[in-house]
DNA sequence: TTGTAGGCGTTATCAC
DNA sequence: GTGATAACGCCTACAA
């Protein structure tokens, strides 16, 4: 049923000209006579000509693919990787690449895998641990790599990731501004600040060092994230420290509960108590009062780790040695209806 | 700095045979002596051999990729469709395929740039609209396709997706088990059931039938599923039928209000009102009380589709006529702490 | 059981 | 400005 593709002989053919200027005429790489093309470009619709994507690699040894390798068993918040995926791969055909969706089962074999077969022409990594042995097996390979995220040593990698330090410090101003003394941040689960996980870590330090440098008096609490854990942590918090009127969530699943309780301790959100989450605007909007929040462009992220990944691969076709960009997208605050003054005082401005 | 790639080649010379035989050593396509598998095997290893992928692609006709088309602007539960994908991405592995990551920006021109340019060999569709202009292209293209979902016309592909109407029958049932006779059905917003959206319109037929067939009382009511939504939603059920006991939410946003909006009218859940939700196990664990829930293998739609998408290839190659399987797979009814017999009642098993 | 050789569809280097 | 013609690296009849 299904003929045989049609090739760029056939299209030559067809328009009485050589398969050489067909394919100059379609990669613009050469000068091409205005009455030539216009044969060409009329032969291709007609006989439905579509270029063959091996072929082309093969000859041109660039695949035209980047591999996108996503976290697997993660506590990443999913939708937000989702929304970098989609993300990478709509800026990714924008140049005229293809996303190969890759996941982390293979380890460092994988990565061989991808650059000494000329799978991709470039690796984006989403998942990077600690002393993660796949970067030295890319480095090796000389494949162009771009990281989301922060990795121990950038050394020949271009990286992106949200600036967290810059998000707890947006937290602890803007409580700062409207009078609050009194702060408690509720965080992630213990293990994952002992496991150093950057983005917890570098938010409770930027979070840290700027309430100090406010005046506030502040706790940390890591918290699991569930309904029985968040009920602890906030009791305990509430126990300690009665005065408390500001919380800074940075735990997705914590969020709804920290509501109820507060609710359910009598205090009124925002009039007793203000609660500013680091969390997408998707769930800033989601709750009841709509939150206050600081959140990192998504889009952005995607957007800017596919024009790194091809930045490098164009310096590497052209036998450049490529520049290690290290980027932090600055996050947003949207002020929203979870935070106000601190009772009893105006706003200090 | 990076050195000329390892071709067959030179594994042929290194391990002193030709190169017909290394390819026919690694396929495995014809009888090698042993000694000669060591000997090529070996030479593989040394040399860090890695097949170059659009050789064998362009050579062998097949490029070992499957393109998966995700949604881009969905109205689907975001992890779920994560969980599918990576599930499809992880069964492509096993069987020596990778995942091109797609969205569907470009419409029917894409499909045919995947096909006629030899992108890959199938491709497997998650976000299937009515009248969906792609279908008849990849039909017209001849490709092998694999739908996630349910077609207007599945002639000429496979489809998988979960039994919905087996989903709203479970709770018709477990609900009816319990002795309960008055039952609200909380959907999806009005306009997903005006657009024929198939997981909304079949879930509630297979819960309709069987609910009538149980002899339930029952009311259905869209829901965006916001908190004000379904605030007015359960306050109009409450109001319309006060001896209401047993409640089905069908709409992940609304299951966290709906369990509010109970306990502020003074039912306590489950032994006032029973909640039966369909959703993903995780979103289940996650409130309090624990939810029964029905549940579609998410994990297991990816595999199965992924097979699909295998055996039609494997068919084409051999010049065969695929078959085209419809397959539905079986929900789980997991009972947690939601659901009890109705008040004042035992239950009638 | 193994080797030889032609071809897969493009790109890119030569000539013209 | 355009046309032949090698690569590109692998697969697979066909021959031995």
């Amino acid at each position: 049923m299904s003929s045989r593709p049609v090739t760029l002989a056939d299209v030559a053919r067809h328009a009485g000209v050589s398969a050489s200027t067909v394919s100059y005429a379609l990669s613009g790489k050469r000068p091409i006579l205005d009455e030539t093309r216009g044969r060409v470009e009329r032969a291709v619709r007609e006989l439905g000509y579509h270029p063959n994507t091996s072929a082309r690699a093969l000859a041109g040894k660039r695949s035209h693919m980047v591999a996108l390798v996503v976290p697997l068993n993660t506590d990443v918040y999913v939708p937000t990787m989702t929304e970098i995926a989609i993300s990478v791969t709509v800026t990714a055909r924008q140049h005229g690449y293809n996303i190969l969706l890759m996941t982390n089962d293979e380890g460092p074999e994988e990565v061989r895998r991808i650059a000494a077969g000329g799978l991709a022409d470039g690796v984006i990594l989403m998942d990077i641990r600690v002393g993660d042995e796949r970067i030295p097996a890319l480095r090796a390979q000389g494949i162009p790599t771009v990281l989301i995220g922060w990795p121990d040593d950038p050394a020949g990698l271009s990286c992106v990731d949200h600036d967290f330090p810059t998000m707890g410090a947006l937290c602890a101003d803007h409580l700062a501004d409207l009078g609050h003394r009194d702060i408690a941040f509720v965080g992630y689960a213990r293990a994952v600040y002992e496991r150093h996980a950057g983005y917890a870590v570098r938010t409770l330090h930027g979070f840290r060092e700027r309430a100090e440098r406010r005046g506030l008096r502040f706790v940390h609490r890591p918290c699991e994230g569930t309904y029985e854990s968040t009920a602890g942590t906030v009791a305990r918090i509430l126990a300690d420290r009665p005065d408390t009127t500001g919380f800074v969530v940075q735990n997705e699943g914590a969020i709804g509960p920290l509501l109820d309780l507060l609710r359910a301790s009598g205090r009124t959100v925002p009039e007793d108590a203000s609660v500013i989450a680091i969390c997408p605007e998707s769930l800033a909007e989601q709750y009841t009062p709509r939150l206050t929040a600081v959140t990192g462009p998504k889009r952005e992220l995607g957007q800017v780790a596919f024009e790194q990944i091809m930045a490098r691969i164009t310096a590497a076709t052209e036998g450049a040695q490529p520049e290690d960009e290290l980027r932090l997208l600055v996050p947003d605050l949207v002020i929203r209806e979870s935070t106000a003054p601190a009772p009893g005082r105006g706003a200090r401005p």
